[in-house]
DNA sequence: TGTACATCAGTGAACGCGCGTTCACTGATGTAC
DNA sequence: TGTACATCAGTGAACGCGCGTTCACTGATGTAC
């Protein structure tokens, strides 16, 4: 943490890190053009590199997508992760914490979100990308298992936490495809969440309280 | 309904309709390749047609898929209604079979589906699009209106059905993009809509019924 | 410390490809007389 | 009914473009002696 991962663009020959530098570029692309339209081509202007230079550092343009992939799960599980910490609260907060993280995550980076999770082009082939997927989804198990308490079973929380995943992650689509602006009225995403989450946790022989409207 | 719209393909010089050809020969297209790898010159091989033909129906490819997109929220809408005819069994059943119909419209026809909603390319600057879209979300607002019964606000009606919609089409977009493989178990979606809608409609001083697992 | 050398991250030019769009054209069609 | 003609949906060849990838190369770097 204290030192910092520090790319050398030396001015002459090599450049350091180019691998980071090429992958970051193309996440920066990615956000301003979508996943299906970024070029090889320009990320490395953007790096000040030949177009040949990436295939010192990758197969081809499928394998930057991939750890491109790569670099945005460990930054949403990250993300997700940090709106948990804080357990004062009880479990339910930090469950609709963690959804109003992918949902954040979703708005800030749009572009990696869509490739991510999305099937063009597909990243999901890769074995390591899913992997990575796999350990985010795993963390949010694992607090849906807290809030079920010790007897219940891992299918159970699976079940329950995909209920979960699917609305916030309708959420963070609807929003950041800009498809909410059909409805009319302004939606306040997180007070969404929070209020599907709540609902959607609620044991079922209990009473709820208000909706948010 | 009883005439049906014939395409007829003279075999000479003349097509037909090829603007209707060309329109569905690129949802085809989009069904295999997704909304963003899609090719005019393919789409006329397979209309039989040379790659100079569309520009006379068409201004530009952008132009094609404006077409494509209303094409389908029209069917799309079409499905949702069909869905929604037998209404023998109370309202909740009514909207739940709403949005099965939009999951199955989603599973059925994946990139019109990705084209309609999401991003890249972007179709909904076109406001013919865009009310066509308008439309479809319109007849859910309806339904969940007569849920809410005849005091509840017009505002009301639509907070709940954004909070519907919103986990429908995260089932739809999970389920089309294979990300539920990533939680080990399988995924009954209409299930999971069905469990979902009730417990989103569900009075909030009410007591539920059991889980759908 | 100085030098020879292996390594390998870069260059820059070139390739083949498929694409969207334009252009002057052609020939089928329907209609006015 | 026959003919002249305007219309316009098609053709096919060509364009310019940006792309992913390959190639022989070059020069900076670190290391063994």
């Amino acid at each position: 943490m204290t030192t910092k991962k520090t790319i050398r663009p030396k001015d002459g020959y090599h450049h350091g890190d180019l691998g980071q530098a090429l992958v970051s570029a193309v996440r920066r692309l990615i956000e301003r053009d979508g996943p299906a339209n970024f070029s090889i081509s320009e990320a490395c202007k953007m790096a000040g590199v030949s177009t040949a230079a990436p295939y010192k550092h990758f197969a081809d343009k499928q394998d930057i997508l991939y750890h491109v992939a790569r670099s945005g799960f460990e930054d949403l599980t990250q993300a997700m992760a940090a709106a948990s910490a804080d357990r004062s609260q009880g479990q339910v907060h930090v469950i609709t914490q963690m959804g109003k993280a992918y949902v954040r995550f979703a708005l800030d980076h749009p572009g990696t979100f869509r490739l991510m999770f999305g099937s063009s082009p597909n990243v999901k082939d890769d074995p390591t990308v899913n992997a990575t997927g796999h350990t985010c989804f795993s963390t949010l198990i694992g607090e849906v298992g807290n809030h079920l308490g010790p007897d219940s079973s891992d299918t159970q929380a699976k079940q329950l936490a995909i209920l979960l995943w699917t609305f916030v992650h309708g959420a963070a689509s609807l929003a950041i495809d800009k498809d909410y602006d059909a409805a009319d009225i302004p939606v306040d995403v997180e007070a969404l969440v929070e209020q599907a989450s709540r609902q959607l946790l609620a044991r079922h022989d209990q009473v709820l309280g208000p909706p948010y409207w």
